[in-house]
DNA sequence: AAATAATTTGGAACTATTACAAATTTATAC
DNA sequence: GTATAAATTTGTAATAGTTCCAAATTATTT
């Protein structure tokens, strides 16, 4: 990924700049996987020795906290890393582990960008997963 | 909670009538408030000391694999059991911190109960939640 | 009641995440 | 560009939810 795109990206949220966050921005712009902290530490660990496990987990919280990033609650181990904001569906599989996108149901993605009342509650986030098997293991398993 | 209608519970099921599972799965059927497994755990402890934490967190595990109870995972930090195994969403408010439930939105309930298959996938759970502010915690907050 | 099987217990181990103080890097002022 | 101040990173220790496991207990079968 271009490195100015990402330091614009870090000023648009009037980040700082350094090298951590160019480097963890980066990855998740280019890897789009969902990726859990421990995952993008060990990815970039090898081009970046002496990266710290923390400053992932601090440079994902910021991102989070000024809307760059979404945290995914599915698995209850961990949390996933998802770079597309745009409010989407997913699908974790039992076989393969990954985290698959899907489209929104019941909801319009314009609605749920932004808060909105829903039975006098405000609705602030919206999350849809599901478990079950991905189309590619479903035909592993019926060969 | 009717001790007998618990004890038919677990017979349903195929599982072993114990006092802990009476115990744990009487406090679910009688309170309905998505609690984590401490709270269950610190809940039952008064009347049964000697209570082991492992054991409510065997019996949830068993019971959720038996199809008896369904785990949320909406906060990250933690598990929280919910006896209403019809599908519904839920929201977490960020203030009260509790768990409330809400309609499912964009399918139906019955579709939802039973494993379907969308885009390919097989979809055997469908999670809805919501994060935001609940009504109570609004009209506080407006006073 | 004895034997067997299932379950519970409690303490240790595991693991994702957070806290924190010292070291380093980045931004600002000159 | 250099000095100074501010922000960030690092590494280690602490925290907390959950799982592991072997010994003890309880439930079931004979
Ligand atoms: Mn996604
Ligand atoms: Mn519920
Ligand atoms: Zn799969
Ligand atoms: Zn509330």
């Amino acid at each position: 990924m271009n490195r100015e795109t990402v330091i614009g990206r870090l000023k648009e949220y009037g980040l700082g700049i350094t090298q951590p966050r160019i480097e963890i921005l980066s990855y998740l712009m280019e890897n789009h996987v969902h990726p859990t902290v421990d995952v993008i530490y060990e990815s970039l660990l090898e081009n970046n020795p002496g990266l710290s496990r923390t400053t992932v987990y601090n440079t994902v919280q910021l991102l989070t906290k000024c809307g760059a990033l979404r945290t995914l609650c599915i698995d209850e181990s961990h949390v996933n890393i998802d770079e597309n904001t745009m409010p989407h569906a997913h699908l974790l599989c039992r076989e393969c582990g990954r985290i698959i996108d899907l489209p929104l149901k019941g909801i319009s993605v314009e609605k749920a960008s932004h808060p909105f009342t829903m039975d006098g509650n405000m609705i602030e986030e919206v999350h849809q997963y599901y478990r079950g098997l991905c189309q590619e293991c479903r035909n592993k398993q019926n060969k």
